[in-house]
DNA sequence: ATCAATTTGTAACGATGTGTAACGGACGCC
DNA sequence: GGCGTCCGTTACACATCGTTACAAATTGAT
């Protein structure tokens, strides 16, 4: 299997450089341009395997340019849309795309998104389909990204909503210690107010379920003012 | 299926510029005119999906352009009318309108008018031609959605009419967070109203039907703040 | 070591979200 | 008409989560 295709259409050059940058390190053959103009200037010349294709564009918007894309082939694609009531929109309408992500969006949600898109692309070929759901292990525990389990050697453990998310920035962020504030980022996409303890008492909730001894932590630990350290041990 | 041409017959120049942006923005082609004559001088040479039919126009009336357009063909038609008594009218007479909405509407609720007539016009046609029994299948159970059967093993699981529709949503959206607002949108077409609950309702008596244990949900998860999760399993 | 300032853990509380029983209106069918 | 079914609304119990308050832990200065 040769390198895959993707095509990024943002206007905000910030994210195109991420993505760049992180779609080409798991692999994959990156371009980025700004807008439909560069997106159909891009395709005339040079094959895609699919497109992330944002929502809110200058010139033609997103959603014309899906539809567009749909008329001519069946080339998939990812819609990007920010923040709010627009994801609604996106599912409500039958839009064309395979997939939507509501910014801001975890990288690595994008890229499950992306492998499962194109896996699914190739099994037109393939007589058996394998699809493999994402998932993660520490200690004796299994944390299934689709159905948002958690299991301890087979059991599953109930996690809230609250619980799984921070629970999933962790797991996605093994052995490296995540400041509050970034935790808050990534949890909500926005800034942390000055004495917001909301995370902390997210962790505590979350030891009680995942900690044999939680006054003693061995997988999420506190990095005294630094924020907390998850340890994955094997 | 490439996009679909809406034509807009109304004499206010406001609503034709409303609603050809945001019909745009939904991904349509729109052409808006005046009256009776540039509608059939639009229609002389271009071809059309819909018609969207003011009743009070200058010239030739709304709903006598709706007769001609009948004794034509059998072009959606969805007729607008001033709030009142206008729409008893509508109503009362066999106009030959597919569909007819009071002015002010809310340009969602066209829309949503505007696809369920498309899709039931598609529907007709495909009728006759390829009948692969769509079906969707999920733990147990397969969801047959020509049919809006759902069987459990080889037995039936009767459901309603509600039910189903929920249930296909669900299915047509996997592993996918659906906040209720989209829930209802793809449902009915229109905003929800802020404390409206019939979702909820709707999700415990489906739970009924298809869960081993409503109260510990497999397949209609429960995501705290965001909305409901369909996991299909296998 | 002692102390004060800062940071963290966590119990308790209140606000908000969710499940679901019960009620009643709308509709179709005898 | 009466009867049943479907389904949205309402009400209330329960779950979840953020805030607050205070105790415990950590740090650096003395």
């Amino acid at each position: 299997m040769d390198t895959k295709q993707i095509l990024v259409v943002d206007d905000d050059a910030g994210l195109r450089e991420l993505l760049q940058e992180y779609l080409s390190a798991q692999g994959y053959q990156v371009t980025a341009v700004a807008d439909g103009v560069g997106m159909e200037a891009h395709l005339a010349a040079h094959a895609a395997d699919i497109v992330i294709l944002d929502l809110m564009l200058p010139g033609e918007d997103g959603l014309s340019l899906a539809r567009k894309l749909r008329a001519q082939g069946d080339l998939p694609i990812i819609m990007l849309s920010a923040r709010g009531e627009d994801v609604d929109r996106i599912v409500g309408l039958e839009v064309g795309a395979d997939d939507y992500l509501a910014k801001p969006f975890n990288p690595r949600e994008l890229l499950a998104r992306i492998r499962a898109l194109l896996r699914r692309n190739e099994k037109a070929y393939s007589k058996v389909g394998t699809t493999k759901p994402e998932e993660h292990r520490f200690g004796p525990f299994l944390l299934n990204m689709d159905s948002r389990d958690l299991h301890k050697e087979g059991v599953n453990v109930p996690l809230t909503a609250g619980e799984f998310n921070l629970l999933s920035i962790f797991v996605e962020h093994p052995n490296r210690v995540l400041s509050r504030d970034g935790i808050m980022d990534m949890l909500k996409g926005y800034e942390r107010s000055p004495f917001d303890r909301s995370i902390d008492v997210r962790v505590t909730r979350l030891r009680r379920k995942i900690e044999d001894d939680p006054s003693a932590p061995l997988y999420i630990r506190t990095i005294w003012g630094e924020g907390y350290l998850f340890v994955p041990g094997n």
